[in-house]
DNA sequence: AGGCATGTTACAGG
DNA sequence: ACCTGTAACATGCC
């Protein structure tokens, strides 16, 4: 899925698009996304104007001026984009039609020329209606650790944390009751700038390398998000343009090749943790 | 053909 | 009871 910034990138864009407008309409082309899109959905969201867009660690929280949220989550392949008509560019998915529009599950219309659509090629992501003084403790976010670009996910916190499981310190990175919007592309790229092996055990992690995860995580998450988020497959913005941090990866998805980091000559492996595809340098993440 | 893919969660096993 | 890792979800690509 798009992780915290790749999410981030498509809030910051829905924040300068939709804030203020009305949904005129709903349309539900498929309704079985991870779970099923409730039978009042349409009746609730119409009429509705978006007071604001949140983030909350992998979840997008679209706020309507009827106390209801609108919770999306994009699963592995989610897309959300937006079409207006009076700013169609080439970078636009309508202008290229490369996107198959079976795929699109939802749609607000805020008018005839101007929609939100909802993509989603392997429907792992959904749509919630939630209401907004039932957001915090609903199931999917109540017991989400801090947000890792936020003054809570701090070295202390961390190192205490890390005291507390046997989790090795990928998989630790990827639990969201630790800490909130980190996957697995970003726990791999953070683990490699910190020269720590990602099958290493939380509790021989030292103070020292604790606090250069704090700020390795909080820089590389600030820097993709700066760059579009990243495009390995599946995401875009809502424009259907694609990030660019794909690029500056420094161990994921480049298997055999080798480290980038100044004079290290190692080659990146692959190895499995708990299913997913971890990269890392056998040199300098050897420990 | 079979394995793999940015995620979450229900469940089995320890 | 808690913690951990795995399988499953649906689809397309190599």
């Amino acid at each position: 899925m798009p992780e915290l910034p790749e999410v981030e990138v498509v809030r910051r864009s829905l924040k300068k698009s939709i804030i203020g407008k009305k949904i005129k309409k709903v349309h539900i082309f498929n309704r079985n996304l991870r779970y099923k899109i409730n039978n009042n959905f349409k009746t609730i969201l119409k009429g509705q104007i978006i007071r604001t867009v949140k983030r909350k660690s992998k979840y997008l929280l679209i706020v309507l001026s009827n106390k209801y949220t609108i919770l999306i989550h994009l699963g592995m392949t989610g897309k959300i984009f937006i079409f207006d008509k009076k700013k169609i560019k080439k970078t636009s998915f309508y202008y290229d039609n490369t996107i198959q529009k079976k795929h699109n599950h939802f749609c607000f219309e805020f008018s005839k020329s101007n929609k939100l659509i909802y993509n989603d090629v392997r429907k792992f992501g959904f749509v919630k209606l939630v209401k907004n003084n039932e957001i915090k403790t609903c199931s999917h976010l109540d017991f989400l650790g801090p947000e890792p670009l936020s003054k809570k996910f701090s070295k202390s916190y961390l190192f205490q944390e890390f005291a507390k499981t046997k989790k090795n310190v990928k998989n630790f990175l990827m639990d969201q009751k630790y800490v909130s919007g980190i996957g697995n592309i970003y726990a791999n790229e953070i683990l490699h700038v910190c020269s720590i092996n990602p099958r290493k055990n939380t509790r021989n992690i030292n103070i020292k390398d604790a606090s250069n995860i704090i700020q390795k995580t909080k820089i590389i998450l600030k820097n993709s998000i700066t760059s579009g988020g990243s495009s390995i497959k599946d995401f875009t913005g809502i424009s259907g343009k694609n990030g660019a941090f794909q690029q500056k990866f420094k161990v994921y998805a480049r298997e055999g090749l080798k480290c980038k980091k100044k004079k290290c000559h190692g080659i990146i492996k692959k190895i499995y943790i708990s299913k997913r595809s971890s990269f890392f340098c056998t040199i300098c993440q050897n420990n």
